[in-house]
DNA sequence: GTCTATAGATTGATAGAC
DNA sequence: GTCTATCAATCTATAGAC
């Protein structure tokens, strides 16, 4: 197992995402993240090079989880797809404060090569579900189907997660026309 | 009909919409556009008195027009959910433009106080597809239904009008269950 | 690991001439 | 309507002491 790598830059990743999600990232300053603490700015740079490496170290977890899910998803040799959604839906509910950052910074985290992956792992569970080269119709019904998971779990925040998640499968398979 | 409110005010608008998607609002300053038009930044602030004013201007004849559908909606006696459905796709896409900045920068839309009306279009046509007092199943099928859409217009800029539009919305009713 | 102090650069916005 | 010049604020990042 990792070791916690200090508890202190835990305790920085946690105040950045909070303060993250109440004011955005762009207009969060280090000097913020550093008052809220009770430390200083150079101190923050002992635990992180850069602020980007700070933002990054937040969102990463849910990408590799989501990046890792769509992979084992492809090598396997047939796919039951209520089970593909529930597991979808899981990986991103497991993770949703860090997909509402994720989703309300679109253009920030664009800007730092982060949304490029997980815009893909649609169009990839698509093809899992419709084979290679789908039609139109087919890719929207993708897209409504995984996108609009996502957005449930950041739309219903406090709904209990088993409820949520039958229900947005329930939702995810009807378009997809199941 | 309102008169045109000068020409360099739209050039302003259409040179920082550019910038916007391009960069990320954020990361545009006045500095940057008034480059691109080869004017200066003093100019700028004779057509917007600040920089607020000028990403508010760009984005709020979408939201206008959205808040009047929906209300128009509302006032309907009948609701033909297939007509209801194609109406707002249609909405979304003339302005799919500004959608995906408004989709890709809604922490800074979110400060500007202009994502609330947005975010509560999909609960209200909601209601007019379910009654009031929708269940959790019924408000997840409206998030993935016109949450869908708004993906759609966004992720296929290039597809035909009429067939994106088809298509979208058969995947809207379905997600729906209708 | 955390601090003080500060460099270095950028930015939104305004004053005032033309 | 557009320009030159400039202010004041803010921010990332680093040097160096403890």
């Amino acid at each position: 197992m990792n070791r916690p790598r200090s508890d202190t830059r835990q305790r920085i990743q946690d105040a950045a995402r909070e303060l993250f999600l109440q004011r955005g990232v762009q207009r969060t300053s280090l000097q913020d993240i550093a008052d809220q603490l009770g430390i200083t700015k150079p101190a923050l740079y002992y635990h992180f090079s850069s602020r980007e490496e700070l933002v990054r170290s937040i969102v990463v977890p849910l990408i590799d989880e989501g990046e890792q899910f769509v992979a084992e998803q492809e090598c396997r040799e047939d796919t039951d797809v209520r089970e593909l959604l529930e597991g979808y839906f899981d990986l991103h509910y497991r993770h949703r404060r860090d997909l509402v950052l994720l989703l309300t910074e679109l253009s920030t985290l664009i800007d730092l090569g982060l949304i490029d992956t997980v815009l893909a792992w649609r169009a990839r569970l698509g093809r899992l579900v419709f084979g290679d080269d789908p039609t139109l119709a087919q890719s929207t019904r993708a897209v409504v189907a995984f996108g609009g998971m996502q957005d449930c779990c950041v739309q219903f925040l406090d709904a209990p997660h088993e409820e949520l998640r039958d229900r947005s499968v329930d939702a995810a398979l009807a378009a997809l026309g199941m």
